[in-house]
RNA sequence: GGAGGCGUCGCCUAGUCCGGUCUAUGGCGCCGCACUGCUAAUGCGGUUUGGGUCUUAACACCCAUCGGGGGUUCAAAUCCCCCCGCCUCCGCCA
């Protein structure tokens, strides 16, 4: 959620960022009339409970006296007592139906704060999906036309590699499920290995995080929202499986409160990543571009909220390294404000070039979600005297089956081979290429 | 899955049987001040968190907060119910 004080002081500035989202205008007046209610309900109900306090004070000792009182004494006693119950009995009634007031107004109030976006970046293109800004291009695609052959798609190198199988994966769990076999998978665990030995270089605690989480871990992340859909549920336990391992990494300093001294606090968190895919049926339905279930390397950071935006720069760079150790053409898009997702305030997206598809596809993606996350899951740092919330930043290392497929595709050569590259290589025994098995 | 025990304001801890004097005790840690060649020690004061009064800061005050939720009661850390977590033992298990 964002500050409320900038509801109360400034909501312009919430309409105008839901403006360039695309959302709904309109729920920033109806959150400030259901922000004063809570908050004139609440004082209705401090003030009742003060008089009940007051007035419940005086019994007790009354009642103390009253067993030591002599005859004389006794009768006057019990009747102040008498008084006071039955003023304090009416009171309790008030209180009573104050206090319920108060907690609806309070639930109005919340579930209409959940539905507000993070206030996005003046920065960030304003439109949809389509309308992201191309940052910078980065290598150069290759001329398979020139070197004179016609490059495969990744699932036709993974299968003649014997190194993916979506068809035994479609068998066994339905579309979208795939396995990796033989080079394949140790092509994982050396992608795996390489992406986290880059992290810890860079003061990265490594993580392996639970890939499922309570409802306040999901909602704290801000994917119950519109991504909801996407989100796969177990319903009998109210638990859910993540999309990436930023859930559990955000939600793991959930409720405390952290020394300013140790931040930036920096966490690679490595998970299997769990989405429905609603709503893409028909959507790269060939290989593994898209699926279900897959594994990741996630960066994640808790730092002050003046610092976020220099960090974003620094994953952003981290991301770049990775791609390029990886020798893979890219180019950076800033996305648009349409396009970030609830939580964050600027989001840039590393896309891979995909030779057969003769484009550019996402393959990591950054984002700042600034104080939202922290607000919503209370995670604050000790500033002084006081405390406030930490801005969080994510941002993808190594989503397994995406880099796979680009690693592929670009390093293909004409015999049907795949060359390693370089970094990779001492992950792999030294290995420099892939080659078809017979 | 079964039986038993436990959960208190950073950590430890008193309080829960028998409801009001709990404005939650004490210790440790931490912060400030004083004292002292320095450090240490000592003394004094402060130190849960959230919301509000309040346009900002300080101060003050009010409300909530004793794992979470509900209930009983004029009044709940304390009594009742449900849930969660931790520990010990048993069963099962990679």
């Amino acid at each position: 959620m964002i500050d409320p004080t900038i509801l109360r002081t400034d909501p312009d500035r919430i309409r105008e960022s839901q403006r360039r989202r695309g959302e709904d205008v309109a729920i920033v007046d109806r959150l400030i009339t259901a922000d004063s209610a809570q908050r004139t309900a609440q004082q209705r109900f401090d003030d009742l409970r003060n008089k009940q306090k007051t007035l419940g004070k005086q019994i007790g000792p009354l009642q103390g006296a009253l067993k030591k009182a002599d005859e004389g004494q006794r009768a006057s006693l019990q009747s102040e007592v008498d008084a006071l119950m039955v003023q304090a009995s009416a009171l309790a009634d008030e209180v009573k139906s104050a206090d319920a007031e108060a907690n609806a107004a309070g639930l109005l109030a919340d579930e209409l704060w959940l539905q507000i976006s993070n206030l996005v970046n003046l920065d960030s293109p304003v439109g949809g999906e389509a309308d992201f800004k191309v940052l910078e291009l980065v290598g150069q695609p290759r001329d398979f036309a020139s070197e004179g052959f016609e490059p495969k798609d990744h699932l036709d190198l993974g299968e003649s590699l014997d190194a993916i199988d979506t068809v035994r994966g479609a068998k066994v769990a339905g579309s979208r499920f795939f396995y990796l076999k033989g080079q394949g998978a140790l092509l994982e665990f050396a992608l795996l290995n390489l992406a986290m030995q880059q992290a810890v270089s860079h003061g990265f605690i490594p993580m392996i995080t639970p890939a499922i989480v309570l409802p306040e871990a999901m909602e704290g992340t801000g994917f119950l929202g519109q991504a909801a859909e996407n989100v796969y549920r177990l319903e009998q336990d109210d638990l859910y499986l993540v999309g990436t391992s930023e859930v559990p990494l955000a939600a793991y300093h959930a409720d405390e409160i952290l020394d300013q001294d140790q931040l930036p606090l920096r966490y690679a968190g490595w998970s299997s990543c769990f989405r429905r895919e609603a709503g893409s049926y028909g959507k790269d339905t060939r290989g593994i571009i898209r699926v279900h279930q897959f594994d990741k390397v996630e960066m994640f950071v808790f730092t002050t909220p003046e610092a976020a935006e220099a960090e974003h720069g620094r994953l952003l760079q981290w991301e770049r390294d990775f791609i390029d150790a990886l020798e893979i053409p890219y180019r950076i898009i800033d996305v648009a404000t349409g396009d970030l997702g609830s939580s964050a305030s600027r989001k840039f997206d590393i896309e891979a070039w995909i030779p057969t598809q003769g484009t550019y596809r996402e393959v990591t993606s950054t984002s700042n979600t600034t104080e939202f996350q922290s607000r919503r899951l209370k995670i604050r740092m000790r500033d002084g005297k006081h405390q406030r919330p930490v801005a969080t930043l994510n941002g993808t290392l190594c989503a397994m089956p995406r880099i796979i497929v680009a690693l592929l595709e670009n390093h293909q050569q004409v015999d049907g081979s795949v060359r390693i590259p370089q970094a990779l290589q001492a992950f792999l025994g030294g290995k420099t290429s892939f080659t078809p098995s017979a």
